[in-house]
DNA sequence: TGCTCTGACCGCACTATTTA
DNA sequence: TAAATAGTGCGGTCAGAGCA
């Protein structure tokens, strides 16, 4: 260590570093006597960065420990003082030195210090304290000492022991990369192996997840994914399944959110998995057909321009207009919402996936378009129906409302169907209640006034509300 | 004056322990 | 179980002391 600097003059030293607060510090340092030892340890602990401290730490001390280093220094220079029993001993002997002298061990002390190192290079905390009392120096000095030892024997002395060899972490990092969360059986494999306890092999898994928190996949994906086990079960509760989590890359707590998030939009939805097929497959135009009561609302959804959220008067309107079960309209499209919106996430991942191709390097898009289309090749060679490419050109059968089409005017308020004036003179008189506002014209006059697109708007909330981060 | 030694420091990595 | 915290080691560097 000692070595490192040699041949390189002062006044270029400096410059190496690579951090310009610590330079001017460095420059700045005046060598102070031993007695600031106690006060130097003590802002060392404030000073002292590494892993687990916050951010918010991190730029505190960053920020001020120079400053407050500096400060204590003054301090110490100006007032000669010392603040603790270890001290007091050294600035007896410093006290009426001059500034610049630095407290050396003596043979004697270094004889002292040698023995117990040839013993260990790594001395219990117990040692230490003893060593620095024997020695008339400070904890942290000795500490210092021993550091600069090893480093000065280094490849003579051994590592600290406990700590993990290079190939047990290689051997770690190559399970690591290939499972995230291993099972039991791994993990016990790992400990024959590489002879290291269980409870190290997981900390280090924990640690490196921790560490590493790559998303496997698109916020899209992610959402894709979670929705179809919603879909499945609209109780689901296992946020820790760590097939899913692999999946996702998501924790624990993230997912909770978002499937009680789900939960509150959509209610415990259990859609049937045939109906769930049927919508998907319409809503893909992939058939024009659809089973039971579906057809009936879906040209009701046409006609009326029904989104999610619909206004329940309308929703009544159509109950009593068009002679159908408004409940199971509601549910309808409520199903037909939320099979909507996991297409859009589908086609969202497609987009990106494919903005990436383009954007990726010429040779690497070329491969994986091979690899990519590979899967999607009849044995003849030609493209099957639904290609990503083709998915992608297919526009989902959303609402037939148009871009900035009104949504209808019905103000049952005012005994108002601007759409059907001539069904609505058969309507009877709507009498509202004391205190009602009309929701489905403030609703409108809203959209009209913020040019609003009521899907989108909903999207937008749904979306924003899933994803809080 | 230039070189070497060495005490001191920084930033980061790593581990163990504690906390929520 | 994840996140926070404390303690310690490592590699690199600075700079005063001391010597030729």
């Amino acid at each position: 260590m000692a070595n490192r600097s040699i041949g390189k003059s002062r006044k270029d030293a400096g410059s190496i570093d690579g951090t310009s607060k610590a330079i001017n510090w460095k420059r700045k340092r005046t060598t102070y006597s031993s007695e600031s030892e106690s006060e130097e340890g003590a802002q060392v602990q404030i000073v002292k960065l590494g892993p687990g401290r916050s951010r918010r730490n991190d730029i505190l001390t960053q920020e001020t420990s120079i400053k407050k280093r500096n400060e204590s220094r003054t301090m110490v220079f100006e007032k000669n003082i010392s603040s603790s029993s270890e001290a007091e001993s050294d600035s007896e002997v410093v006290e009426n030195k001059p500034k610049n002298v630095r407290k050396r061990f003596s043979d004697k002390q270094v004889q002292v210090l040698l023995a117990v190192f040839n013993e260990t290079p790594f001395p219990t905390k117990e040692q230490r304290k003893k060593l620095a009392e024997d020695t008339d120096h400070s904890i942290r000095q000795v500490d210092r000492w021993f550091d600069n030892r090893r480093a000065h024997n280094r490849g003579m002395v051994q590592s600290r022991p406990g700590r993990k060899t290079k190939e047990q972490k290689s051997r770690l990092k190559e399970v690591f990369a290939g499972n995230r969360y291993p099972d039991e059986k791994t993990v016990a494999a790992l400990v024959a192996e590489i002879e290291l306890s269980k409870v190290q092999v997981k900390q280090y898994f924990a640690k490196q997840r921790f560490d590493n928190p790559i998303p496997v996949c698109s916020e899209e994906e992610t959402k894709s994914i979670l929705m179809e086990y919603f879909q499945e079960d609209s109780n689901f509760h296992d946020h820790g399944n760590p097939e899913l989590r692999e999946k996702t890359g998501w924790s624990r707590l993230r997912m909770s959110i978002f499937f009680e998030n789900l939960r509150n939009e959509y209610g415990n939805m259990k859609m049937d998995k045939t109906r769930y097929d049927s919508l998907k497959a319409f809503l893909k135009k992939e058939t024009s057909l659809l089973p039971n009561e579906m057809e009936t609302f879906e040209k009701l959804v046409e006609k009326y321009c029904l989104n999610l959220h619909e206004d329940p008067d309308l929703i009544l309107y159509i109950e009593w207009k068009e002679n159908v079960d408004g409940d199971a309209l509601a549910q309808y499209l409520m199903d037909r919402s939320f099979v909507l919106e996991m297409l859009e996430n589908q086609r969202a991942i497609e987009v990106v996936e494919q903005e990436k191709a383009v954007f990726a390097d010429p040779n690497d898009a070329e491969n994986a378009n091979m690899l990519e289309f590979d899967h999607m090749n009849d044995d003849d060679g030609t493209v099957r129906e639904n290609s990503q490419q083709d998915v992608k050109d297919i526009p989902l059968l959303g609402s037939s409302r148009e871009e900035n089409q009104k949504p209808p005017m019905v103000n049952r308020a005012q005994n108002k169907f601007d759409d059907f004036p001539e069904e609505a003179k058969n309507v009877p008189l709507f009498a509202p209640a004391p205190g009602h506002r009309d929701q489905s014209q403030e609703q409108v006059e809203n959209a009209e006034e913020n040019d609003v697109k009521p899907h989108r708007e909903d999207c937008d909330r749904i979306q924003a509300q899933y994803f809080r981060k």
